[in-house]
DNA sequence: GTCAAGCATTTGTCCGGACATACTTACGTA
DNA sequence: TACGTAAGTATGTCCGGACAAATGCTTGAC
């Protein structure tokens, strides 16, 4: 692999703008680029063709071009440097700090998981509630834990708390898809989340759940969503194995 | 906290723009309002006057007005609605999705980190070399293991592996500050890092060198960092304490 | 009181343009 | 042959503008 700026730009990936989607023209161009990247058809190392010729090429303008170019920036598929060009550093996408769920991604990563809801209450936030929970006193909630297996193999122990305000969730639900998918289908937009990254080992009761032994390392993660209003929507507190998950994300410098 | 959308956008903190400063207008105006939401002067729940009256108050045009919030936007302070406006959502900035190192981060969290360089050595990349590093055969490499403290208690062991082509370095630059910096001294430009966190049980001999017991759940992360022309410049392979340390994060919906 | 339509508000998308800055290349001179 | 300078290349920053789309508010009709 030849990393030199200095190779000439390679032959642009044949890419279509279509001005009657409704998907945005700088979207259109991200996607193409990308499906490109991540097929191999633009390698690591490849120069893309400067943003003027681009845009030409294309029919669109300069900024619509930057913008496109920006979201695989953002993604750390591309680098720009100025008097330079801009080039392919990555072939690769790893889980990105996009705010998903375990269901979502085991699913994006082709795996079939299974949910079996261990409880599901509706109680009421007091003075002697678990510090995860950052609700003011008499906020009605919902609490339920799950088992997540992949491959009929424990995976992750799930436990979180929503606001009734939020949802209407129920058993039900939960049993059939992930969380965040019972959140969307009620129309929550969820936006942002906290995040915290630890390791503790087990208890009796996890090593239970999970098979595994008593003070066995598991990874945790704790985590507070909020939607698009700045409101608090979900509390999570969640254990994994660390044999069978793991963290992986793209850093990309700013 | 009223989260409603519908409030009145509150007095926009006062902004200076220096135009005759270096610093580009939008990251001003970013840093700024940055500033405003993480010292509580603007809190979750304001919103932000709309884009085209504050940057005719601000003097700008309204491009580089969106440019500077969406910073904000890209770190999950604020988010944007079509038709509604600018709201703050969020008041803390977790450490985000920046490729820093440790040393960056406890520096920033106004910790005084102290390293002990416990090997420092040049090698040769062969067939046998353990599979974090996929380099050529015949590469050479420094590879070095540091100790790092806080407060005078241990906090992590880090092992990593860098060409030689990509920095001359050494077991005193490597004493006195982080990794990072000794790279970026080097003219070195960090662009991108696949990074993947988990957990396992403690050696007999990280034990003995983070003061646990045998066994003891370690966070461990894995990481290969990238320059802005797709070399690798660094694998890292490090383990901590999840007493002392966790990683913490804020994700966006994209 | 409810609902629909119209209007206002605000962000989203796209455009053309200009100048600044960083990097590379080529050329001239010592 | 080496070095310095100028020109070329490409991205970065900033601007003014126009239209589209989503959301909310107000008003009028039923």
């Amino acid at each position: 692999m030849n990393n030199s700026w200095y190779d000439a730009a390679v032959p642009l990936p044949v890419i279509d703008v279509d001005r009657s989607s409704p998907i945005p023209l700088y979207f259109q161009v991200a996607e193409q680029l990308e499906r490109a990247i991540t097929e191999g058809r633009l390698a690591p190392g490849d120069r893309i063709d400067n943003e003027i010729t681009m845009a030409q090429q294309l029919g669109l303008s300069r900024p619509t071009m930057r913008q496109a170019i920006q979201v695989l920036v953002d993604k750390g598929l591309v680098v720009r440097k100025r008097g330079v060009g801009t080039q392919v550093v990555h072939g690769q996408i790893r889980r990105s700090i996009e705010l998903t769920s375990l269901y979502d991604d085991l699913v994006r990563a082709g795996s079939v998981p299974e949910t079996t809801v261990l409880s599901f209450e509706r109680s009421t936030i007091d003075a002697g509630s678990e510090e995860l929970v950052q609700l003011p006193d008499g906020t009605e909630v919902w609490r339920f834990e799950r088992l997540r297996t992949v491959g009929g193999k424990p995976l992750a122990l799930l436990y979180n708390v929503v606001p009734v305000s939020v949802a209407d969730l129920s058993s039900a639900s939960l049993d059939k898809s992930g969380l965040y998918q019972a959140l969307r289908s009620a129309g929550v937009h969820l936006r942002v989340a906290d995040q915290q990254i630890s390791a503790r080992g087990a208890t009796t009761r996890e090593a239970r759940l999970l098979e595994e032994r008593k003070g066995a390392p598991l990874l945790t993660m704790r985590r507070t969503a909020y939607d698009d209003e700045g409101r608090i929507v979900e509390f999570g507190s969640h254990v994994y194995r660390p044999e069978l998950y793991s963290f992986q994300m793209t850093l990309v410098d700013r």
